[in-house]
DNA sequence: TGCAATTTTCATTTTTTTTTGAAATGTTTG
DNA sequence: CAAACATTTCAAAAAAAAATGAAAATTGCA
């Protein structure tokens, strides 16, 4: 008869169609980058909690595996979207979301995309040594070649520019 | 004894090492879109023929079933990167590739991105909706709050800026 | 209109990605 | 230093995404 009212018993009581909400809302935005289901969903929960969230406390309240909860707190850590604290009396690490977007996600551009650029023109060079001495004269060849070194060109231009605004808005 | 130096019967001379190259290097390009590979397949096999293909051709070049073919033929131009060509006595559709990049990139923002942020207002509205009148007074949420709608508003105005750029380069 | 060629669709299969959870490793403190 | 707790790793399972291919739908021509 009470049973249904008390809430969980280590917390402060949870706003949960915020947190629903919340995690939803991340879950969809890692989705974008290409992150699995379950970064989203820590970042989610860390985002709008008031206190630091020990590795098992979040795998509990997320019904996910500690593996993925590790796994998971790797990844937010390397994206630098989290950070950890530490509590006195307390031998766990303890997560805090990092509210800073564009932190996110310059990291993300810096370590997830800038990489590519920097491979991509070692194969746009492969794909111009591969022309043959007739396709080198061929205009179709020419701009194709022309384009791509334009795109690389254009890639390191936009995308530090990116992290850059995000940097200082 | 001259069978391994035949050429495909109906194609003038491929240059297999360019082919390869532009194949792998789009198949990189479109993953970090998100696209399947096969999609990557046949835009990096377009960007250096000369002549349009059918798709029969593509499926057949690249050592793709004809569904992988029909769908990333509709996917490709779903984001404008390819074309199709009437060719004069004969039935089949036959496709180019599309080289200004900035079409697919803007494409790609207001169809697969854009959207997305529409969506992501309304989720906003409703966290803000959802906090208590406590959790209204208190700065916490209210500093979270502000940043999702901030972030939001750099979305809606940075993405549709990148496209601007993209199309006077 | 009817037939053959072409394309699309979609249930099934295959492949890839993510999650799980138990074992191994690492860490703290009594 | 050992035992208790915490975290990471990784092989196996589960889930998700992509590819297949045959049937259905569409198209254009005779």
């Amino acid at each position: 008869m009470k049973a249904s009212q008390t809430p969980p018993s280590d917390t402060k009581k949870i706003n949960n169609l915020l947190e629903i909400e919340s995690i939803d809302f991340f879950v969809r935005l890692m989705g974008i980058l290409g992150m699995p289901r379950s970064v989203g969903e820590i970042y989610g929960l860390l985002y709008f909690s008031e206190t630091a969230l020990s590795m098992n406390k979040i795998a509990n309240r997320l019904g996910i595996s500690i593996g993925s909860a590790s796994q998971g707190l790797k990844t937010l850590k390397g994206l630098k979207a989290i950070k950890s604290t530490y509590i006195a009396g307390d031998r766990k690490d303890h997560y805090l979301a990092e509210i800073e977007f564009k932190k996110l996600f310059s990291t993300f551009i810096k370590d997830e995309i800038m990489p590519h650029l920097e491979s991509a023109k070692e194969r746009i060079s492969k794909m111009e040594n591969s022309l043959s001495n007739q396709e080198k004269e061929e205009e179709f060849y020419i701009v194709r070649v022309e384009k791509l070194k334009k795109l690389a060109k254009t890639g390191s231009r936009l995308l530090p520019a990116i992290a850059g605004i995000l940097n200082l808005k």
